[in-house]
This record gives C-alpha cells, sequence and structure tokens, in this order.
DNA sequence: GCTTGTTAGTTACAAAAACAACTATTACAA
DNA sequence: TTGTAATAGTTGTTTTTGTAACTAACAAGC
C-alpha cells in the first residue's frame, strides 16, 4: 500500500525530473559551448551518430519528440552544416537525414564525453546496481500508471 | 571503464529525462484538468502543504526554482485564493506563504492521487528496490560529475 | 480520372521558461 | 550617519516550447 508519511522526495515524477535536471547540467553546458546546441539538436544529432540515416518522424518515434520540434532541430542543424538532407525518390514526402562530416565529428566527440560522464555519474555503483538503476528507467519510459487515464 | 557499445537509453541524463516525462504525463493532466495548475504552481502548492509556512527563497532552496518562477507561480496560487502572502514583521522584505482552506483542500486532493499515483508506477518492486530506486535518484538530483565543470 | 483520407514535414501563433535588470529593504563598515 | 554591498522578491524582454493549422505528396475506393 502507499506509504503514509509522503514526501515530495519519495515522488517518482518529481525525483526522476531533479535527478534529469542536475544530471544534465554539466552535459549540458558542454553541447552547448563548443556547438551552440539545444537540448532537441543535441538528441537528433545522437540518433543520427548512433543509428545512421534516419527520417525526421523515425527520430520522433525513438525519441519521443515531437515531430515540430526535431523539424526545427533540423532546420539548425543543416544550418550549421552538421546534418544534410535529401529527398526520398519514391516518397517524396520524406527526407533522408544524415550527418555530414562536421556533424560527425561533433558526435564523436560529444559520443566520447557523455560516455565518460555517464560512468562517472555512476561512479559509485557497481556493474549489477548500474545495469538494474537503468533497467527501471527503461521500463519506467515506457510506462503510464495503471487507472490514471 | 565506460561502456563501449555506448546506447542513448543507457545514457544517464537521456534516461532520466525520458523516464521523468512518461511519469509525469499523467499526473501532470490531473493537476492541470482539476486546478488549472502549472507545473510550477504544483511544486509549490506541495511545499506548502507538506513543509507549512514558507518564504519564496525557501521554497527556491528547497525545490532548486528559480526566483522568477516562485515568484510567478506565488502570483498565480494567490489570485486564484489557494495561497496567501504575509509580510514579516521584522524584515519587510519577506513574505510568509502559507495555503488558505481551499489550497489546502486542493493540496490533500492532490497529495493523495500523487501517493497513489506513486504506488502504481512501481506496482512491480518490491520494497527494497523501490527503496534503492528512491534512494539513488536523491544522490543523483544533488550530484554533479567530478571533471566536467 | 476524382474525391476522401492519411502521412511527412513546415509555419504561425500562443504559452511557458530563461535571463537580465530592476525596486525595496536590510546589513554593515568607514 | 552615510555609502556600499547583499538579500527578497518583481518586472520586462528574449528564447524555447506547445498547439493548431497548414502545404505537399501519396493511397485507396469509387
Amino acid at each position: 500500500m502507499p506509504d503514509d508519511n509522503f514526501q515530495l522526495n519519495q515522488f517518482l515524477p518529481y525525483l526522476l525530473n531533479q535527478a534529469a535536471e542536475a544530471s544534465s547540467l554539466e552535459f549540458q553546458q558542454i553541447y552547448k559551448d563548443r556547438y551552440g546546441m539545444l537540448r532537441t539538436e543535441w538528441r537528433v544529432l545522437f540518433h543520427l551518430g548512433l543509428y545512421g540515416r534516419m527520417t525526421a518522424s523515425e527520430i520522433g518515434a525513438r525519441a519521443n519528440m515531437h515531430k515540430t520540434k526535431i523539424s526545427r532541430a533540423v532546420q539548425k542543424l543543416t544550418e550549421r552544416r552538421f546534418v544534410t538532407r535529401a529527398r526520398d525518390d519514391a516518397d517524396r514526402r520524406v527526407e533522408h537525414l544524415a550527418l555530414t562530416a562536421q556533424g560527425q565529428a561533433a558526435y564523436d566527440d560529444l559520443h566520447q564525453v557523455a560516455q565518460r560522464y555517464d560512468w562517472d555519474l555512476t561512479a559509485d555503483l557497481n556493474e549489477a546496481e548500474r545495469a538494474a538503476l537503468k533497467k527501471m528507467l527503461v521500463k519506467l519510459s515506457g510506462k503510464r500508471p495503471a487507472g490514471f487515464t
């Protein structure tokens, strides 16, 4: 049953927000300072870097990002020559997005930073704990509590 | 050492954000629908409900919220008669904030919902896991990874 | 062929957040 | 005192986000 002396830092959505904000801060600073990117732009960059050529919709589906966010992020990224767009021959509504050499370089750099950063964040956890934490978070990411629609 | 095949859903800040967003969605809908509140307003309400009379700065310190956010949240909450402000006699810069009866009622209601909601979110964890998760999140909330300043 | 509906992506406008500059009050030191 | 710095909170302006309406291209039924 629910805990009777409820506190704000026992409320998962609140806790997750706090942890997310705190843990993003320094990383955010890095991609902002080095490449002038916003969170949306960083995310698009990483999706292209990790999964290769994709369309905006595919990124949206994977990242749970609204298409307008992606549209604007892609616009900025193409303006700054990190990303190229190519119309699909068969279906001309579709655009295939891919990293330029410059985009790839930025991705490689930030990828390294992220990896190291992630490691440092969880430095005091052992392998099992780290894995357990991430697994729970993945589960929570896809979940809606029952009975609250 | 850092994991070599890095994926986006192994990057903690990203994961935390996804989990936070997903897990907040339905709850957000509730306080928005029932009381027309924003996240900032909900947070102020909960701080007052949980810890009693406080000043804006105290809330800011606890919640890691910028003072302008709080100022505007308090303004809305007083307009809607959820909160009252009272100048401090000794130091007239300071305002003491407190819930009205109506504010208390809203808090009581949402508090119940939150408790239940939180429980449902973690329904498939046992007590130990639930506690471990929250403990890790609290730790992450206060933490900045070393070497990234 | 022509409707009607759907999908990919963009654009325009409104809501919210971030950031900087401001007022009012207190503290404190010369 | 009085001048300088600090603190509590507000206001104004710029960015970013959210939402809805839009264009263009395709699909399917008739």
